[in-house]
DNA sequence: GGGCGTATAGTCCATGTGGACTAGTCGACA
DNA sequence: TGTCGACTAGTCCACATGGACTATACGCCC
């Protein structure tokens, strides 16, 4: 709990679906492929493996049991502690206004609905600040590069990168609006059964 | 050369510097952050001092003799062997067409000026559809998780990946335009000097 | 001319990641 | 009934990364 050196991005998508419910590791990798949550960061077995251990060293997960189906190999099913649960909602809040990782933005944002909408609004308004500062740059680096007559061919990269911060910026403020009118729904109570954890084991082995 | 386990992005940024001109590793680490390609990847100086070593292991890169400036510590000098400029050219080969690791299509595209024109232009084609792919899967997604009635809050990620995707393909399409019309420069033969290696060592000390 | 900060040039270790490997089990098919 | 492939559950090692640490030298201010 006291700093622990920064979640990954695997680490944070491993307690937000522990939220769900206790689980085995072998579970937890299966249900995050089947959910393709790895089109957001490459999700390989032996990393879930580390890091469920790491995040147990650290005490933002515990242990709560072996079972075993049939005769199949044990298997030690995990529940997140609270350490855990402030953990995730502390790394959303730190991510979600930065613009540095992308894909650690992604995950924030995947799990932006633990925070409060309005927390959530503000963040990204922090972010929003950063965008635009990263646009200007991006393009008084290409007029600078115009003075020089730089040859395009150097500048691809650069204009591509200006063109995605300026879409992003559209998209996020389309996002604010529907934050700040209600037009989008909000809060962690309402997810319906049947898109919640598919799959659960069918039968519990212990009483 | 024989399957060099994948280049890292830096260490294609570090052959593609060492394209203009043999340095040691201190002023590789200069110049890459003097000229703010740490935008693309965060470089810090214990991973590119690793990744010359890798890179002169495998056959890519050669010591061409150290020297001193005045009572400085020694400095190692490199040079690209053949098998490091080809290298480069197929890692862009392999890493342009593809959608997946967004850093990585970031740096082939920052050095796609390596490979001839209409190449790129046929690695984009391919990487045109992958794109349109992952935007129908996308917004297939969208629409079962609408049926679903799944709350807006789950689904964010997703629609920003959808609008990023669209903007991305839009802009794609500009760029392959001005390549096919050639209003776009080509070739690594014209770089003006004043934009080549900046703050060249003075002083060199062999003779 | 003594001291302080910054530049030079690098090493080393803790941490994270990914792919290969192990090893038993179940279902299906011939 | 034998075996072939896929699933279950996990371990292990090589590699990559990043930050802290070392150590000397130069410039500059007072």
């Amino acid at each position: 709990m006291p700093e622990t050196s920064r979640l990954t991005p695997v680490a944070v998508m491993i307690l937000a679906t522990l939220r769900e419910g206790d689980m085995h590791t072998y579970e937890l990798v299966r249900l995050l492929k089947e959910r393709r949550d790895d089109r957001l960061v490459p999700l390989q077995k032996g990393t879930i493996y580390h890091t469920v251990a790491r995040l147990e060293r650290d005490g933002l997960l515990a242990e709560v049991g072996v079972d075993r189906d049939g005769n199949r190999p044990e298997r030690t099913t995990y529940t997140l502690r609270d350490a855990g649960h402030r953990a995730v909602e502390e790394w959303v809040r730190a991510e979600l206004p930065q613009i540095d990782r992308s894909t650690d933005f992604r995950v924030a944002l995947s799990e932006a609905h633990n925070l409060e909408r309005d927390e959530v609004i503000d963040l990204l308004d922090r972010r929003r600040a950063l965008l635009v500062a990263s646009l200007d740059e991006h393009r008084t680096g290409l007029d600078r590069a115009a003075e020089r007559e730089t040859p395009d061919q150097f500048l691809i990269e650069l204009q591509r990168q200006a063109a995605l911060l300026d879409a992003e910026i559209a998209w996020q403020d389309s996002l604010r609006a529907r934050l700040d009118d209600r037009s989008l729904a909000w809060g962690i109570a309402e997810i319906p059964d049947h898109i919640k954890k598919k799959h659960r084991v069918s039968k519990e082995t212990t009483p």
